[in-house]
DNA sequence: TATTGTTATACTCTATAACTATA
DNA sequence: TATAGTTATAGAGTATAACAATA
């Protein structure tokens, strides 16, 4: 934690201040130039900052324990999309998970390589696929899945199971526009 | 928001489910092959996956708005971390905000060449570099802080300041660790 | 021997333009 | 005329190795 000093200064819910300097003052009162313990406590006040951190400390877990099923956020993102909606199409995944088309190729056509995911006709329209998990590929999801939802446990020991739905929930809010 | 019938099932905070093939059948039992809304349910019990996302909604949103400024998120913290704490070093910055060492040189060199940031000899180590904001530097970098402010305000209209405050104590507490 | 700042470089991620086949 | 999928490619972001100067 941030030293409270000046933190208390920087987190009040009023209006933006009009100067940073008090804060200054108090971070190079001490000694000239130099700096111990580093103040980040307006950073912190900031949704961004906070989400950004949160959400790199959470894929670093996953990178790890996803190790072994050869899955990066976006191919499990990708995955757990064809595995909840089968014969869903690659615009619709790019839509969901804001992919951008181009990029989306390369991951469907590693996973079709990989025997994970099967590209079927589109029942009506003759310019998109249905995408499906194989066999295999439903195997190795539901694993994969369930390693997801453990490390997720993991990763939030530090707050109960009722502050990570909460958490969760906000979080929806913010992004769902 | 998503369809809550199948929702329900994913979202119960249990064990991990062994299958998925309940909400598959959920999701594909009306039409052979097409499908309709997408059901993202289960993504959105994953705080990697919800944190990324609302992180995601407020840079677009940090980018548009600091676009008078030139900052990049990355700047901002930079010079945020300079403002702060006046002195402060490289190597200091790239512990707090993880960045690697090759990839901050070219932005504190870039900061220089445009006057907001000087750095002055380091007082006990001839080896390190004392950061400070020069006097449009702080300038600058105070109404970023503002717009920043204002901006985070603005994306967070769909909740609470109180539950904006507990969001982001809960993400700290993720994070810090 | 370890650390600060740096260069060079490779790798990954993200974005844009343009094409084809079909709606 | 618009959309689904694709190719090629550019740009931004992130990573490792290795070096000189100093601790």
């Amino acid at each position: 934690m941030a030293d409270n000093s000046t933190a208390n200064t920087l987190r009040r819910t009023g209006p933006p201040r009009k100067t940073i300097s008090a804060s200054r003052a108090a971070a190079s009162a001490d000694t000239a130039g130099t700096v111990g313990t580093i103040d980040t406590a307006y950073l912190q006040t900031l949704l961004g900052y906070n989400a950004r951190r949160a959400a790199l400390t959470v894929i670093s877990v996953f990178l790890r324990r996803m190790e072994p099923y050869d899955l990066r956020p976006v191919d499990f993102s990708v995955l757990s999309v064809v595995a909840h909606n089968p014969g869903v199409t690659s615009r619709q995944i790019c839509n969901t998970l804001d992919i951008l088309p181009p990029n989306l190729v390369g991951m469907i056509k590693s996973l079709q390589k990989r025997g994970l995911i099967a590209r079927l006709p589109h029942p009506t329209d003759r310019r998109a696929q249905g995408l499906h998990l194989t066999e295999p590929g439903l195997q190795l999801y539901t694993e994969a899945q369930a390693t997801a939802t453990g490390l997720e446990q993991a990763v939030t020991d530090r707050i109960t199971p009722a502050e990570l739905q909460t958490l969760n929930e906000l979080l929806r809010k913010v992004y769902a526009r």
